[in-house]
DNA sequence: GATATAGTCAACACCATGTTCAGTATTTCA
DNA sequence: TGAAATACTGAACATGGTGTTGACTATATC
């Protein structure tokens, strides 16, 4: 995220990040479909019509903000498929990349965020597990339940971390999603105060 | 869902439908921001004005979908708090209810769907896990992570079954869960070629 | 320091929105 | 079944955010 190519001009660099600050801002504030061009500008202390020198509208500028985070993910999970394993080395660095941006991360996947996102995240880390894995599509159905649990249980595990701040460390959590995955019991049985109270 | 009060107006009930319908209907094909009011009616044959009539705009009407929807699965999950458990048999149910319903289940659970809804399902079953299990705010942050993760996970598990119109019947989804709960390995590591390719 | 490029400011047409009102159609209930 | 109540239609209207343009100023690059 950081290191963006230098090609760009210091002035269209500085009036991206400052609409990127603005947008993470009033999204804290209010769901993004009641954001106008206007308030975002307004903001970010610019003119109204700088925005359209880059972004079509807001929703195409939240996205272009979503591809610069996914394709940063991308590069950790590494670029070439199948080469890196998804071991708790890796769930580390993914970890922490969402700490570093945990402002706009934290956003993204609040209640305000986008669901869209969420998906997006989910195919990436999918279609790595299935090429390292090589799943064939007699086995994609099973594969996919499980998949998908697990990832959407990853997602909403972050939300609960980023909600907190990242108060653990990015080791840390990482290992607590390793021990799930390794089979540990999830360990919300253990809030039930009987068995009778029920399973979930 | 289908035993609304009677005391609205055949008309009435006529015209929220064929609006549910197309709603559902146009959010297949693109996303709610760029759904228009003529849009809609036009496709419910009806008139604009007719839509004002009872919602604000496009989103409101969507969060009013939500919140019939929440309000029924409510019921279901006992309106008394603490007083059903959260067993397999009502899981069954839960699942059933959104079979009933995939058509709009389906539509507010994908990519073109709605984060807010996600996030108040969860809150709902999560303010029942809090008061049958009692816990404590001392215990609450433990709690919260392997509680999101479990209850993200299953969204996952419900979406993917939804994406495939729900093949498998509820009661063979509520097992399933109930199976992954009760500490059984989530089955994602039997993918793996190998204990070395990782442990996600 | 010269040139290129970015940002400002004001003005503009456009279009979906949300509201209104009079007229018509349908439902409800006595 | 008929009358009163209520819902829907169709057209008109003001409004406000949108996205674009062009001339001007400020800043970065080399």
């Amino acid at each position: 995220m950081e290191n963006k190519p230098r090609s760009e001009d210091r002035r269209v660099r500085r009036t991206k990040k400052l609409l990127t600050q603005a947008l993470t801002s009033l999204m804290k504030e209010k769901q993004i479909k009641d954001i106008t061009v206007k308030e975002l500008t307004d903001r970010a202390d610019m003119n109204r019509g700088t925005f359209y020198l880059y972004y079509r509208d807001i929703f195409q500028m939240l996205e272009s903000i979503e591809d610069e985070l996914l394709e940063a993910l991308n590069q950790i999970l590494g670029e070439k498929l199948g080469e890196t394993p998804l071991n708790e080395q890796m769930l580390t660095e993914m970890f922490e990349f969402i700490r570093e941006n945990r402002e706009i991360m934290g956003v993204l996947m609040s209640f305000r965020g986008d669901i869209c996102f969420l998906y997006r995240l989910n195919r990436l880390i999918r279609e790595k597990c299935m090429t390292i894995w090589d799943i064939t599509t007699e086995r994609e159905s099973e594969f996919n339940y499980d998949y998908n649990f697990v990832a959407f249980g990853c997602a909403g595990l972050v939300m609960a971390w980023i909600d907190r701040s990242c108060p653990e460390t990015s080791e840390k959590l990482a290992r607590r999603v390793n021990d799930i995955l390794q089979g540990q019991r999830i360990g919300v049985k253990a809030y039930s105060r009987s068995e009778k109270a029920g399973i979930i």
